[in-house]
DNA sequence: ATATTAGTTTGATAGTTATGGAACTATCGA
DNA sequence: TCGATAGTTCCATAACTATCAAACTAATAT
């Protein structure tokens, strides 16, 4: 039961990490559509690896490990469109962390 | 900004850490009143840090490592009564963390 | 005063984490 | 098919963290 929480702090406990995951939520908007009613894809609503990379001055192995964390602890998802990898906030591990802190105190 | 945070995710991501702070919510009761209708002292609503020690299997050094780190986070609250240094959590970070996941998202 | 109980600090050690270079895999465009 | 771009995995290392024994401080009781 605490184990997923673990995993949720831990993830977010290390400085980049969590601005890497505040640029993923930021950047990843909600779906909209274009004229004609079609959903536009997923790149123009959502982030890339390689944008990470940039603006975190990280190197590539290291911005790798880091998504990959988020992605075991749950909060993030990672989808491959062809060259790029675009990366999306889970929503229920934030619901459930706002859960928690709203549970935890007796009243 | 972030650094709260930080504090806060990095206190509750150790397993025996994130265990204490909820033992220590759990035990924390609201000002409840006598019939004299005069506050109960502290130590009938809260607990103590030889009750984490006995709660858990950890050395007292560790356990008061772990306090340190919570406290440290703004996490929780060490007041001495006499013996005993008894422990209350802080309401504020728990609103500021609520908040936080419930801005994350945009929408 | 001194013994006892409650807890902290110091110092050491074993384990974990963050970082990035180098070598790898995947996809695409020419 | 070959080169370029996007990203991962492997491996090493430096920094950090968790743990506890031993020596300490703080308060109380006798």
């Amino acid at each position: 039961m605490n184990d997923k929480l673990i995993n949720f702090f831990t993830a977010l406990s290390n400085d980049q990490r969590l601005a890497i995951f505040q640029k993923i939520c930021e950047k990843t908007h909600c779906c909209f559509y274009d004229s004609t009613n079609a959903e536009i894809s997923a790149d123009l609503y959502s982030c890339n690896v390689g944008e990470i990379s940039s603006t975190f001055e990280l190197a590539p192995a290291t911005v790798s490990h880091h998504l990959k964390e988020l992605k075991n602890a749950g909060l993030i998802n990672m989808q491959r469109k062809g060259k790029f990898i675009y990366l999306t906030p889970l929503q229920e591990p934030l619901e459930e962390l706002r859960l928690f802190f709203s549970g935890i105190l007796n009243q």
